[in-house]
DNA sequence: CTTCTTGCAAATCATTTGCAGGGCG
DNA sequence: CGCCCTGCAAATGATTTGCAAGAAG
């Protein structure tokens, strides 16, 4: 019960009326707190949850949290997938044998990156990096070492 | 004629027949060696140029050449955008005024990339970074300083 | 009441695929 | 003749939008 008022403050917060499918939507993005997931997996993890929501619900509202900085939209290759914005920046390692996704923050590689774009001439405002490679449960057993 | 003989050997290399369309199409990615196209670009490029070919065989052709090294495809956001494959690797820095893409490649960021993944157990294939920001040209001008 | 939301179905958009005709070895 | 390649149209898959019925303040 805290979470959900929680949750109902954050929405207002937000200047979005607390309503089921925003509760519910924010519930599971919580609930998957270590997961990213795509507006097709918040869909089907409210079916499995039996609650009936369309799923242009679910890209609205997801849309709208992403406005409200609630959440983050990464753009992978075709479809996109979400995560909750827990405040510190990171970027991402994606193993691409088990789709696992780990996160990482390193000083230096961000402090780099401020210096290229400012001899470039650029004032950064944004970056993404994403990592590829095989983790070390594929690598090893072929099976994916954590969850 | 030099560069369609270099292209013509360019394809066969890559085990595709030098047909007028992929002429064409690599044609046009090399005279824009510099800047990025998506497919619907090159698709217009192409009507410009008084060609005749169809949307189907512009995304056929582009995805040969991405499988056969030619290119590099980046998956912005929605749409993907391809670039001559010139052999070294680089990031990108791109304006979120005008577009523009600046090519980068720095050797702390690559070396701690890799430092970052040994570390989170990850054997590394590959990585993309996007720093996203305003071009000199945009920000006092408002108008884009380069091509 | 008035405004914001929702579900459903239809609409988009970028990209892919099925298929019959062509071109070339 | 057989195979690769092409254009066209239809098919996809993800995401969006129009709209009428429903909640919320």
């Amino acid at each position: 019960m805290t979470e959900l008022m929680t949750d109902s403050v954050n929405l207002k917060k937000a200047g979005l009326k607390a309503t089921l499918p925003r509760l519910k939507i924010l519930g599971i993005l919580e609930a998957a707190r270590d997961r990213h997931m795509t507006a097709e997996d918040v869909y089907k993890a409210l079916l499995a949850a039996g609650e009936e929501v369309g799923v242009a619900t679910v890209y609205r509202v997801l849309t709208q949290f992403e406005s409200a900085g609630l959440i983050i939209r990464h753009n992978f290759g075709d479809r996109a997938i979400y995560e909750l914005n827990q405040g510190g920046h990171h970027d991402h390692i994606v193993c691409v044998k088990c789709g696992k996704v780990f996160e990482f923050f390193d000083n230096t590689i961000e402090k780099r990156q401020r210096q290229v774009a400012d001899d470039a001439g650029f004032v950064i405002e944004d970056h993404t990096l994403y990592l590829y490679g095989v983790c070390t449960g594929m690598k090893e057993k072929g099976v994916c070492s954590k969850k």
